[in-house]
DNA sequence: CAATATACTTACCAAAAGGGAAGCACTATC
DNA sequence: GATAGTGCTTCCCTTTTGGTAAGTATATTG
């Protein structure tokens, strides 16, 4: 993708859903486009670059698009790409597992 | 988990999937119990103290059993324990997502 | 009696990831 | 003319993660 090798693609999967931030990012936007500001305020411990770095890797991996609405103050939207709504079914399942693993 | 504070339930999870090795021992067990040793080779890329530090992560997480043979040489085997097991799905779909991907 | 095999641990280090604070661009509004 | 609003970027620093190399224990084998 990068360059990197991945042993498996169960570990190209990871590269792409871990980190702190890829993931989260993807599924809060599992209902549809979302605004920067709208991401920054559902992801509450999240900052200004953290935010925009992990969106620019997001959609250089083809995972979201970037839509730049060409307005002043600035407005941008950000939507999951195919690939990346693919990924919901995983996200799913990591809630189930989650909310589950969290109550025993 | 560890005193840390999650953001949700895919967060948790995410917490405990993520990681260099974690998701891929948990995923290289899904045929059952292994040694030490047989880990290693498989992960190809891992050394003695991420396998081991990592093993012993996943075990205080309850994801994985340690079973200590008492022998000399060692041995020592390593099985998912039913929460482990209960990952095992999201790691189905990881595969298939990483294999798609991979080829567009 | 030396070598082998196995599952670790320890000490140390390098790299990567993550984060805080501040600044920028630009229009509209007061 | 100052202020607000929004999406970034840059610089710098801390923390976390990952990795290498070497060592330990001890029954068994040659």
């Amino acid at each position: 993708m990068n360059g990197a090798i991945y042993y498996c693609p169960v570990d190209l999967t990871l590269s792409v859903v871990g980190g702190r931030w890829q993931g989260l990012i993807v599924w809060a936007l599992r209902g549809g486009p979302k605004r920067f500001s709208e991401l920054k305020r559902e992801l509450v411990a999240v900052n200004d670059k953290m935010l925009s770095q992990t969106l620019k890797l997001l959609a250089e991996q083809g995972i979201v698009t970037r839509t730049d609405f060409q307005s002043v103050p600035p407005k941008v939207e950000y939507t999951l790409t195919e690939n990346g709504r693919q990924l919901l079914v995983i996200f799913e399942k990591m809630e189930a597992w989650g909310a589950h693993y969290s109550e025993a």
